[in-house]
DNA sequence: GTCCATGCAAACCTTTTGCACTATA
DNA sequence: TATAGTGCAAAAGGTTTGCATGGAC
């Protein structure tokens, strides 16, 4: 019998969060728990709508606003990232049991992310420490373009800039 | 006797966009030619709220909905490029007369953003396309830190994430 | 028993939209 | 004069907050 989630057990990880909430002397919820649980088993970018209605494909009804208050926690915890991919809202992706440091490949078209490791960010951030004596703490790197299979399908972009936006006379 | 405004004269700008209006087949306004001044005679990263009192500083009293509607054609004719650094709203700057091409460094503590160069964004653009068949059409690169004065003035960064994230049992 | 979380609804904030009026071409 | 823009106020949409109730410890 293969356990209907394939994926990495999400019991852990949902400890894990549990440790972090008594260590801030912060009560253990269900709702907390419940909501960690369903983050913690996506490997997807979540809105707080997809959770929301993941909760409720499991019977869990649980306000925005704890969900919302939820994740801010996670955040603080640095178990999930937040990222907003200009859509007009945020989305949430778990830090564990991945390639914990990734960068974004986003498609205009259909919304798919991918996910890519970039080394050359650390020399970036290295020369910029050096040459501006800016001390980097986080960093945002994401690419927006097309994705192989809207590529194939034949999309394209149009450009309704200046004709010649070089000429300045 | 020195102009009030020492920085490149704006009106070639203020044309361009002009130009870009008529080639839409749309009417050149006062109202939108006040709008891209303010935002072609500062080097600044502009939110809606800096440009509406710049143009009430010089007498100009105009809506926000006309704000909003005119740097929706600036963004489209990219002469203006649109930021959100995460503040909840968003900042604008013109791509004329510097480097059209570059990234940010913003300042969590002050605010401050400076901006700088980076040629090996376009070998990882290039990398992309190679390994994931991903067509690359623009990014994002900010990286979020101290900047040297916020450093100088002794400021730090608490980490209130959890005590050892790696631990998952 | 104390303190904090939850849930609902209202508030908030930026941005967008509807509509009567005005300006451009 | 036809067509599109402007300004105001209202609406929209995601997120946050106030407050009475309920749960964790």
């Amino acid at each position: 019998m293969t356990p209907v989630n394939a994926n990495p057990p999400t019991a852990p990880f949902v400890r894990l969060f549990g440790r972090y909430l008594r260590e801030q002397g912060l009560p253990v919820t269900q709702q907390r728990e419940a909501v960690a649980e369903v983050v913690f088993a996506s490997d997807e970018h979540l809105s707080v709508d997809d959770i929301e209605s993941r909760l409720r494909e499991e019977g869990d009804r649980i306000g925005k606003a704890t969900i919302y208050r939820t994740l801010d926690l996670l955040v603080r915890s640095k178990l999930v990232a937040e990222h907003d991919f200009g859509e007009g809202f945020k989305r949430y992706e778990h830090r564990l049991s991945r390639q914990p440091e990734h960068e974004h490949l986003i498609c205009t078209e259909c919304g798919d992310v991918l996910e890519f490791r970039s080394r050359e960010i650390n020399q970036i951030e290295s020369r910029i420490q050096e040459q501006y004596g800016f001390r980097p703490v986080r960093h945002k790197l994401e690419i927006y373009g097309l994705c192989r299979s809207c590529q194939e399908a034949g999309v394209e972009l149009p450009d309704d800039g200046l004709t010649c936006p070089i000429e300045t006379v």
